[in-house]
RNA sequence: UGGGCUGUCGCCAAGCGGUAAGGCAACGGACUUUGACUCCGUCAUCCCGUGGGUUCGAAUCCCGCCAGCCCAG
């Protein structure tokens, strides 16, 4: 019988997976990540971070309930290492990350899918929105969005391999989250109407600045905003305070809404221009994953995701080197952001992705 | 010091005698398993540089003063 190791958040989402998993009559753990140190509750004293005590007790009280055995794994010396320090490094750099995929890459499917694997479980499941299958003709395993179009994660697991997804069960991908929440009352489970975690989850002010501040214990110096010309417009607050695409939080007036075009670490110039300068057509990716083939051997025609939440646009997808991919969209997308990933899908199935590079407009 | 112009929310800016538009910024909220974007709401209670005057009534007309800008010299 499979043995499935859960990885448990003490959400609705990953407590109605272990139900799932459990009622499918598989042999199932419930495992939850401790990811950050004890010095991020006094960084955020009240705040309530993704693992904090409350969660680690709730994730109990469902394995609990279900009967499962539960064990908190410590794994924070690989979420700083893998995630929080390039998070880090990418703002300093002038760039946005995004940690949810670095997290989901080298630790929920990395290093926990490893340590599953050591105790004897065969597979990890989550409660990600997201469905894989094996393609009958190829062998390959395929990545698919979820079923509920607003709660579809596919795009925070694009950088999964074969192996991985060989290993990956995600018994939420077919479901509504109204479908989940409701099989989480009727099961009893006491986080059934828990509020959806939002933010960063080791940022959970959502005030990223300060954390870097804080984290690094060092400072990052004001610079000049700036025009697409070079004239100085006045002074921001450090390079990390902003990214491609801004708007809010300038503190500078102009007679039109001006917003961040683009980020110099090096003169900690951070350019400011109007909306129409956001538009570009033409955006490359390195750091590429691929999933639907091994390869691109030709264009191929895709709608292709440049953010999380953003509507999938028609565009032409080309591989340009073993890692790299150039995209060139139907119709000029708004504020394409380097360390933003790029996710490529055909109908629900998830091509590949890569990580957005630097260059400016087409 | 002569001549001209200007002074309305943190910034820009409508208003031209009838009881203070709008934009930017800011703040609050919604949305959201990343950052953004977006959307909704709040934002000049007597005060429209200031002191008088005219008028039923003025930010809007008149006078003085103050401040700033430009041109002169």
């Amino acid at each position: 019988m499979e043995r499935v190791l859960i990885a448990m958040s003490g959400g609705v989402d990953s407590s109605v997976s272990a139900l799932l998993v459990k009622q499918a009559g598989l042999d199932a753990i419930g495992v939850t990540l401790s990811l950050q140190k004890n010095c991020q509750e006094e960084l955020f004293p009240g705040e309530k971070t993704c693992c904090s005590v409350d969660d680690v007790n709730d994730a109990r009280r469902v394995c609990a309930r279900l009967g499962l055995p539960f064990y908190v794994f410590n794994f924070q010396d690989d979420f700083q290492a893998h995630v929080i320090d390039p998070f880090v490094s990418a703002y300093q750099n002038g760039q946005t990350p995004n940690p949810c995929i670095d997290c989901n890459k080298h630790i929920k499917f990395g290093k926990l899918l490893r340590r599953a694997q050591e105790i004897g479980c065969t597979a990890v499941a989550t409660g990600h929105y997201a469905r894989v299958e094996q393609d009958k003709a190829t062998g390959r395993y395929l990545l698919k969005t979820g079923l509920d179009p607003q709660k579809d994660q596919s795009y925070m697991l694009y950088s999964l391999t074969q192996e991985q997804l060989s290993r990956v069960r995600f018994p939420l991908g077919s479901l509504t989250k109204g479908e989940v929440r409701q099989l989480a009352e009727e099961n009893g489970l006491i986080n059934a109407h828990k509020r959806d975690s939002q933010d960063i989850c080791f940022v959970p002010d959502g005030d990223y600045a300060r954390f870097i501040e804080e984290y690094t214990h060092a400072s990052f110096p004001p610079g000049d905003f700036v025009s697409p010309t070079g004239q100085v417009y006045g002074r921001h607050k450090g390079i990390i305070h902003y990214t491609i695409g801004q708007r809010k939080g300038l503190g500078i007036s102009f007679p039109q809404p001006m917003y961040v075009t683009k980020i110099d670490p090096l003169s900690r110039q951070v350019t400011l221009a109007p909306h129409e300068a956001l538009f570009a057509r033409t955006v490359t990716a390195h750091t590429v994953n691929l999933i639907a083939a091994a390869s691109l051997p030709t264009p191929v025609r895709a709608q292709v995701k440049l953010r999380y939440r953003h509507a999938p646009q028609p565009a032409t997808v080309q591989q340009t080197g073993p890692d790299q991919l150039t995209v060139v969209f139907d119709e000029p997308q708004r504020a394409p952001t380097p360390g933003q990933a790029l996710v490529a899908y055909d109908g629900d199935i998830v091509i590949g992705g890569g990580i957005i590079g630097k260059e400016g407009n087409p």
